[in-house]
RNA sequence: GCCCUCGUAGCUCAGACGGCAGAGCACAUUCUUGGUAGGAAUGGGGUCCCCGGUUCGAUUCCGGGCGAGGGCUCCA
């Protein structure tokens, strides 16, 4: 079955839910930590506890505004915690101020939290009295005889605990939004209301993670890509359908070129394959039978079904297959910007990073068994070097056999140790994801940390057991005999679309030199010098860099201020002084005003810090 | 797909009891030629998301749809 590569696989971006667990490959440096990673377990224990007593706080809070509120669950999550409750309207952004104001009082009463136990039966009697019914699920589904509750100031919660010692100690907290949320998490249930909040040890902590929130949406690649005017996506396009803008398109060329000459100095070949294949290759593949939810309905061309495609291994297959395969000729690479099409819900859809039409930095490597541990590791040399080129950090999870899985016991054995010998020689720390590999084979997942240590889905490596079979993927060994050949899938990047979302908050919209679309912009002081800035911009467009002329009549304030809000790394001032010169003067993006330079001295400077990117 | 919120100029957003639609930025023209983060004037620009209903009259109220945002679910 085919790879959920990078794209389909997990989450957009994953600040969520529980602490990630595993060594870190190289310590981030964020501005901001947003996990727990880089925490004694004693601080995030002392966190959680805090964070669920703070939850209770607010149970009791929206109990005491809203007393037919009914009480579902409220745990502590990463960065804060959250409650469901079952209320008759949802809950509005003037209901979440009085709780919290509420909430204030709670906490500056400084109410003792106290622990106490009760029998099932009783404890079912006791929530059952009260009408909260999913509380009495909840007991029910307890196996000991003895639940544990705790109060405080008369209020009464079912609670593993443990809790802060009283209510006080619960200082810095700030409600965030509301949201509808699933009983159990299943749409099949009723829709309760859930608040989430955050709540820290300090004001300070909280003041911190508000302002982390406030630079994330500084940053959210949406707003960034149309102010920078890099993508757009339009209702007439239709939704999930990405325009790149001649300044995303570039920065788009230039990811796309590098990665094209890496992949040839790396033994890579490129190959093409249609955008739409007829149903047949997906029957074969087994994708109809297995991803048809997230395929698009069949399209009638000569009364013959033709789908859009999913995914781009059938093609790949079907050019190894096109002759006899020699070991001699193994390993075979083949790689493709593929773009493919699956079906996304439409409520989770969001700007880049989740679409209905992709392309994948995608590839598929034949080999002999033996051939590969030394594939994976080629395939994680080639990632590290990429993920470092970008300025990421990442972390490797090696997800093993499932329960339900195709394959022998040695298959799997193979190929498992195979990616663990690859791990261990690339000396990459890793945490194993116990059955969280894909039915036709182990694979190795890398997480990658931004520059606001945000986790995101990385490359993934995966080696296949099935296509091989359903494709009867061959090669004549040296003995002269036929062999079923190993196939990995492998992307690096992901997709074009959710990595270059990232890179742009990532870097905040400001790219480096040798990714920025346009690298230097001229700015002459007055009409008059316009001819010397075109000039100069001639001479370093043939030198090869990405320039632009800003010859309106405007002031050099206002012109800087321009280039410096589009982020454009260099701007290049131009008046009577740098004519007689022949020189520019240099404005960094970063650094401010650097002086006066030749123009070759610019260049020469422009062209160094290219050859060092990251 | 489900819940909530939202949809007014290219963008960000005001607005009204149901009675000729508003600002800033952007754009155009003109003036200005100014040395490191916003010079001035004038002007053009609207199916107030779409369809239906109520009403003398709907951008405003009601219903449905589409889209966006926040979640949930799915994707392990």
């Amino acid at each position: 079955m085919p790879p959920s590569t990078g794209e389909t696989a997990s989450h957009a971006r994953s600040p969520s839910g529980a602490p990630r667990r595993g060594a870190v490959v190289a310590p981030p440096a964020p501005l901001y930590r947003a996990g727990m990673e880089g925490r004694s377990i004693m601080e995030n224990e002392l966190l959680e506890r805090l964070r669920h007593s703070a939850a209770h706080v607010m149970a009791q809070a929206v109990k005491d505004l809203f007393p037919e509120a009914k009480l579902a669950i409220g745990p502590p999550i990463q960065d804060g915690f959250y409650y469901d409750f079952d209320v008759a309207r949802p809950f509005t952004p003037e209901d979440l101020e009085r709780i919290e104001a509420r909430m204030r009082e709670i906490v500056a009463a400084d109410h003792p939290i106290t622990r106490s136990e009760m029998s099932r039966e009783e404890a079912i009697r006791h929530f059952g009295d009260r009408g909260e019914r999913y509380k009495v699920e909840l007991i029910r589904e307890i196996p000991e005889e003895t639940v544990s509750l705790y109060t405080q100031d008369g209020f009464t919660d079912l609670c593993r605990g443990p809790h802060v010692e009283s209510t006080g100690e619960v200082k810095a907290v700030k409600l965030l939004s509301v949201a509808g949320a699933y009983w159990r998490g299943s749409e099949k249930n009723q829709m309760l209301q859930r608040i989430y909040g955050t709540a820290w040890p300090t004001r300070e902590a909280l003041d911190a993670y508000l302002a982390n929130l406030a630079e994330r949406e500084r940053r959210d690649h949406r707003r960034l890509g149309r102010e920078l005017d890099l993508f757009s996506s339009r209702e007439e396009m239709g939704a999930g359908l990405i325009l790149w803008h001649p300044k995303g398109a570039m920065i788009r060329h230039l990811i796309e070129s590098f990665w094209k000459e890496e992949h040839l100095k790396r033994g890579y070949e490129f190959l093409y394959t249609p955008h739409i294949a007829s149903e047949e290759i997906y029957r074969i593949s087994g994708h109809l039978q297995n991803y048809a939810e997230n395929m698009y309905a069949p399209l009638e061309i000569e009364e013959h079904p033709y789908r859009l495609k999913p995914m781009n291994c059938p093609g790949h297959i079907l050019v190894y297959k096109t002759h006899l395969r020699s070991y001699r000729e193994l390993p075979i690479r083949y790689a493709e910007l593929g773009t493919v099409y699956r079906y996304e819900r439409s409520g989770t859809l969001h700007g880049l990073l989740r679409v209905r039409g992709f392309t994948q930095d995608d590839a598929h490597i034949f080999c002999t068994p033996e051939q590969l541990v030394g594939e994976v590791i080629g395939v994680l040399d080639f990632v590290d070097f990429l993920l470092r080129r970008f300025g990421y950090t990442y972390k490797a999870y090696l997800a093993t056999r499932p329960e339900k899985s195709l394959g022998s016991d040695d298959v799997w054995e193979h190929a498992t140790r195979s990616l663990v010998e690859a791990l261990e020689a690339r000396k990459l720390t890793y945490e194993v994801d116990p059955g969280g590999g894909v039915f036709y084979g182990p694979k190795i997942d890398i997480k990658l940390y931004d520059a606001l240590g945000r986790e995101w889905q990385g490359p993934t490596v995966q080696a296949d057991f099935n296509l091989p079979e359903r494709f009867d993927v061959t090669y004549v060994g040296a003995d002269g005999a036929e062999h079923r050949a190993v196939m990995i899938h492998r992307v690096v990047l992901g997709s074009m679309e959710r990595f270059i979302g990232g890179l742009i908050e990532h870097y905040a919209g400001a790219f480096p030199l040798w990714l920025a679309p346009v690298q230097a912009i001229l700015i002459p002081i007055a009409t008059r010098h316009g001819d010397y800035a075109h000039q100069v911009a001639a001479e370093l467009r043939a030198a090869g860099l990405r320039v632009s002329v800003d010859d309106r009549s405007e002031k050099t304030g206002f012109k800087i201020r321009e280039a410096q809000v589009q982020k454009i790394p260099y701007m290049l001032v131009v008046g009577n002084r740098e004519i007689e010169q022949q020189s520019v003067s240099v404005r960094s993006r970063e650094a401010g005003d650097l002086g006066a330079m030749s123009v070759e001295g610019f260049l020469s400077k422009a062209q160094a810090e290219m050859a060092m990117p990251g």
